[in-house]
DNA sequence: GTTTAGCACTTAACCCTATCGAGTGCTAAA
DNA sequence: TTTAGCACTCGATAGGGTTAAGTGCTAAAC
């Protein structure tokens, strides 16, 4: 445990060091502090808070840096969650303001948005109901062999998929397929759904129709693409602003995976908690090391009935917490508002 | 004009730095040239080719390197398209023989595949007819009172769009509105219908419907996606990987300009020829001397009668040319093929 | 018992200099 | 016309000295 005065001095530390960019030394540190005492006493303070493994010396006779379990000290018991400008609040309300016509241009923006106000990468996941349900799946002929297959869920997603129709088509046998569809599956889950497909609904296809495979990769196609956790991501490239130690290796890793969307889900699944903001420091982020110089803050967001979404930021470790924690936890209030708006107006029931 | 030795030593130099990455001096060229001759007389020639500006010197006493001009000459002059290897060509027929249910996905991902291949960043336009015109509107009510609107292009094209409606809405108007639509529009190129939207179709809607807005807003917003000219970006992040100069204001630069897509769409237009492969090098590109040392290479690929598209790879302009230029060219006819087929399969009239 | 002044010590950063190597242009001989 | 030879240029590299910012430790002051 530590004192009061090494709580501030740590704080301190990292105050300065993720706003100045540079190790800091007692000297100046002994200057910032809310309370006088001379560089020797905070050397011995400093020597404290290194015993504990909070602050790192680069070599020697450097000045400290934080270190990862510095920083999560500094951010579970330092922090005071500054809020934020009205300036910023203002930019998120601009931003959000403008109308949409579907929730993955509100999702998408907003991956944007939060990438220009923090200057890092942003991701964003749309809301997500715990089991979404089908609520309906229909064919709408078009003319000129065309289709549309439109599948309905109860969460009020509508997945469209156009199609044509080879040229001799029963398109009778077709409708009486889409019928026995929606009689088998309306109200399941999606999940079950899925197995289903791959198990006893292939044999009841082949009863109306010949050559079943067509429709039934349709069909499959459209169901996991209306329960894919889609998501979106803002400001790749602000990753390399801060190139950090300049670490190429590390650098290659995080674009790899900034191209694989599912290692990004599962790394956004991993970090987040259940509820409220959740910032994951350095290695604490995942096992590969190309995370270290980063922090990941998630945070969820909650559009009451319509499920849970995530927003998420990654940055540097050398970030001002305080600010960006409340960026995100502003932005997160606002993304729900808006949501909750939004399903209210088009999707009301 | 150029003696052939000239050629054959301009020719040798691009080669050398584009592969080794140094500037090249006289010694190492001679001895990589198809004739012997001593380094005085190469150093001889390479005044001559300085003189002509095809080559620079980045100091009195340093190597050369080829001029924007010089990679010009050698682009136009020089470069023997190298057959690419059968290696390459597999790995692009088996990127594109997986099966994809529409073309957005098979242009994704050969955004992402050229990447790859190239380890450039890649670009992909859908192929577009010419003038796109309206071949239906269409809302299917999906009960609950959400409805789903579709409107049909000429070219098969299929955009669709789910929104609710108000509690107490006049679903016959609303027919009737769609009749009028289709009465009046169907036919027209797309173009047209977003000017007529401005001009004299709201004043025809709201003859049916007490609050046009709503309807107009929506009908505008699926038109003008249908004719938006839609591209995808594969690969951002291999822009750092050749990480040039380590100019870091033209990275910024390029970082902006890779988030914006309008500026992408007319940077590629600007650059593209009508027909076959196009290399723009340095200030080629742009007046933005931000891509001076890049180079663009752009290849439209032709459908048919289903339109013409746009492959583009940006890279170093330190680049195998030959290599490069032969894999942009073997990707649109693959990528052209298997568009042909998709089209004739899924959309035969 | 803390706190602090003082001091010896460490290290990165900077600048200066010397050296080396790869390159050049020029001249004169082949 | 080509080439050998040579003086010259310049970036890159390594070594040395200095400086500034930092440290830990000790002993005196509070």
């Amino acid at each position: 445990m530590l004192t009061q005065r090494q709580d501030k001095i740590l704080q301190a530390i990292v105050r300065q060091y993720t706003s100045v960019g540079q190790p800091v030394g007692s000297k100046h540190l002994a200057e910032d502090l809310p309370f006088k005492v001379s560089p020797a006493t905070v050397r011995n303070e400093m020597g404290v808070l290194e015993d504990n493994g909070l602050i790192l010396k680069q070599h020697s006779s450097s000045g400290r840096i934080p270190s990862t379990k510095g920083y999560r000290y500094y951010v579970d018991h330092l922090l005071d969650t500054e809020a934020i400008t009205n300036n910023d609040l203002l930019v998120i309300q601009n931003s959000l303001g403008t109308s949409f016509q579907k929730i993955d241009e509100i999702i998408s923006h907003s991956a944007d948005i939060l990438s220009d106000l923090t200057s890092y990468t942003a991701f964003t996941l749309k809301p997500e109901q715990a089991d979404v349900r089908l609520s309906g799946f229909r064919l709408v002929p078009l003319g000129n062999q065309k289709v549309i297959a439109i599948l309905v869920t109860d969460n009020g997603d509508v997945e469209s998929q156009a199609f044509t129709l080879p040229q001799d088509f029963d398109t009778d046998a077709l409708q009486a397929v889409v019928r026995m569809i929606n009689d088998q599956l309306t109200g399941e889950p999606l999940t079950k759904v899925m197995n289903r497909l791959k198990d006893d609904i292939p044999l009841q296809v082949m009863q109306y129709l010949q050559s079943a495979d067509g429709f039934l990769d349709l069909f499959d196609h459209i169901v996991s693409r209306a329960s894919r956790e889609q998501f979106f991501i803002g400001g790749r490239l602000n990753l390399f602003n801060f190139s950090n130690t300049y670490n190429s290796v590390g650098v290659q890793t995080l674009s790899r995976l900034l191209e694989h969307n599912d290692q990004i889900s599962t790394l956004l699944d991993a970090n987040t908690a259940n509820d409220g903001i959740n910032v994951k420091i350095g290695s604490e982020i995942s096992g590969n090391e190309a995370f270290d110089d980063y922090s990941l803050i998630t945070a969820s967001y909650n559009v009451d009935q319509y499920g849970k979404g995530i927003i998420a930021v990654l940055g540097p470790a050398k970030m001002p917490y305080s600010r960006t924690i409340g960026l995100v936890d502003a932005f997160r209030q606002q993304l729900a508002k808006k949501l909750l708006d939004f399903y209210r107006h088009y999707y009301s029931s």
